[in-house]
RNA sequence: GGAAGGGUGGCCGAGUGGUUUAAGGCACCGGUCUUGAAAACCGGCAGGGGGCUCUGCUCCCUCGUGAGUUCGAAUCUCACCCCUUCCGCCA
């Protein structure tokens, strides 16, 4: 969310802004709106000085028994309370407005993050390690996995659809294995404090961190149950509105009377869907950073407990809502997997030197299992909504002769923590400002097990066990086939 | 799912229709004292927003949210949200 004040003292420089991320200006519109917003609170305030200021006069003048005088400024008082409701009202609604279009626009780039449009457009940053060469043609994970019978498409779209997968044996240990060491190494080594957060969560959580409202359609949300006096409450909401109810068809009755019943419009319809939809209802997580994050809404920390550094692992669920035909095979693009966050919260001057430090210990993870990946700078046309600035770990997948995206680590300035009320309360001057956010995976573990089973392949089909993980495999050394 | 009790500044907490302009405490900031620190004492200290002659002055809103009653609401009424406890069910 952007400080419309910032906007109001800097229009080209928003517009700017936007115009990298190849979006048209907004600041025009959005001072069109501040301003009518800051109109009608001018006009409200008047009003309400006026009727408080008249009201302390009436006390007085009731002291100095004028009555006459008394009797007038209650007149006036009177009058003021007929308007200054409908002022309130338009006060809500500007502010309102101006607060939905400030949520739909996305972050401004940092000024060092490269211009571009697309994915071809972002710059490497470095790379580690050197492709593998192998004696023969590497296989891409479900061939492996399917082959060792420990991958199963089929069986897990009978039981959740497509885009689901059943994993056993030593590939479902894997996955634990990775979750673990990850985590190990980022609380042990890199200072971050493990959390195990709740996967449901509600609206303002998801708004918080930018989900919502503009990428509904990419998310999970679980079905609020609605009851018979929900219904009626609906109903009554309505109150025959035409817009929301019509006459249906007639209808003759066994009696030989005719009934006329009302029916929902295409817009009531809409409306019950949404007060349907939006009862008793939870959002899956699509990321941990959505809870870790969302940790210190609407609080003001002291500048002393900053930077806080958060790690979890967990489930992760999406919708892929418009990703149809991409990734289709395999295991590259699930609506569940699993994935180890890392979430900054720090001062304004700690994000962008945080942001280095968070790469390098998603890093550290792949650099550890010894996988080759290239580490670029996302471009500004494929930035996330809520980023200033990204770094995308994109690891090397022999079978798929691909290098894929394993952890993407954004740094979001103040912008999630206007969303969620975030402060802090400054050492020096005792001021309140918000914090900045950061969010990286450390890294993607449904990846990470894929780009370990393309890497350590071998021949026969089998995929070694990469030595740090071995231990918590049991001590297993490879992965093969087993009866 | 049932019942009861709650939601007040960064934190704790008083306040059940009228100097609440929200007591008091903690924390924090400044000062006095001290070789220094602690203690003690003195002073300051909620958040958001608007306006102006903008280092300042001033106004408006906010006691979970929204509506209502009233000359007047943190306080009363209604609805909703959230939390806690107990009971039930449950891994």
């Amino acid at each position: 969310m952007h400080d419309i004040r910032f906007i109001r003292e800097h229009p080209d420089a928003f517009d700017r802004g936007l115009a990298r991320r190849g979006l048209a200006p907004e600041s025009k519109r959005l001072i069109v709106l501040d301003e009518a917003r800051r109109k009608i609170i001018l006009e409200l305030e008047t009003a309400q000085a006026r009727r408080n200021a008249a009201s302390k006069e009436i006390g007085e003048a009731k002291k100095t028994k004028n009555e006459k005088k008394a009797a007038e400024l209650m007149a006036e008082v009177a009058a003021l309370k007929e308007t200054i409701p409908a002022m309130e009202a338009a006060e809500k609604a500007a502010s309102k407005a101006l607060d939905d279009a400030l949520a739909q626009i996305p972050n401004l780039p940092l000024d060092d993050v490269p211009d571009g449009k697309e994915p071809s457009d972002n710059v490497e940053h470095h790379r580690f390690g050197a492709k593998r060469d192998y004696a023969f043609t590497p296989k891409q994970h479900f061939e492996l996995g399917e082959a060792l019978s420990q991958m199963d498409f089929e069986t897990a779209a009978k039981l959740s659809g497509a885009r689901f997968v059943v994993l056993k044996k030593g590939l479902a240990r894997l996955e634990r294995a990775l979750g673990q060491f990850m985590l190990d190494v980022h609380t042990s080594e890199h200072g971050y404090t493990e959390v195990a957060p709740p996967l449901l969560v509600r609206d303002e959580v998801m708004f918080g961190t930018a989900q919502l409202p503009k990428f509904a359609d990419d998310q999970f949300a679980t079905q609020g149950r609605i009851e018979e006096d929900d219904l009626q409450k609906f109903f009554d909401q309505l109150k025959y509105d035409e817009r929301y109810l019509e006459a249906g068809p007639a209808i003759e009755t066994r009696h030989g009377t005719t009934e006329i019943p009302y029916r929902l419009t295409r817009e009531g319809l809409e409306l019950f869907n949404f007060f349907r939809a939006a009862k008793n209802r939870h959002w899956l997580i699509p990321t941990a950073e959505v809870p870790l994050t969302n940790l210190v809404r609407e609080s003001i920390i002291d500048e002393a407990q900053l930077p806080m550094r958060f790690t979890a692992c967990t489930p992760c669920f999406r919708a892929e809502a418009g990703a149809a035909g991409k990734d289709t095979r395999g295991m590259i693009r699930q609506h569940q997997f699993t994935k180890v966050e890392l979430v900054s919260i720090t001062t304004p001057e700690q994000s962008r030197d945080e942001h280095e430090r968070m790469l390098s210990c998603a890093e550290e993870v792949l650099r550890r299992l010894d996988l080759h990946y290239r580490v670029v700078t996302l471009c500004t046309g494929d930035m996330g909504f809520a980023a200033q600035k990204t770094y995308d770990i994109e690891v090397r997948l022999p079978g798929q002769n691909m290098y894929r995206e394993i952890s993407s680590c954004s740094v979001c300035g103040e912008f999630q923590a206007r969303r969620m009320n975030a402060r802090y309360r400054a050492k020096q001057d005792r001021n309140i400002r918000h914090v900045h956010t950061l969010n990286g995976s450390g890294v993607a573990v449904g990846r990470a097990r894929i780009a370990v089973m393309e890497t350590y392949q071998e021949a026969d089909g089998s995929i070694a066990v990469p030595d740090v993980l071995q231990s918590y495999m049991g001590g297993m050394k490879k992965i093969a086939k087993s009866e």
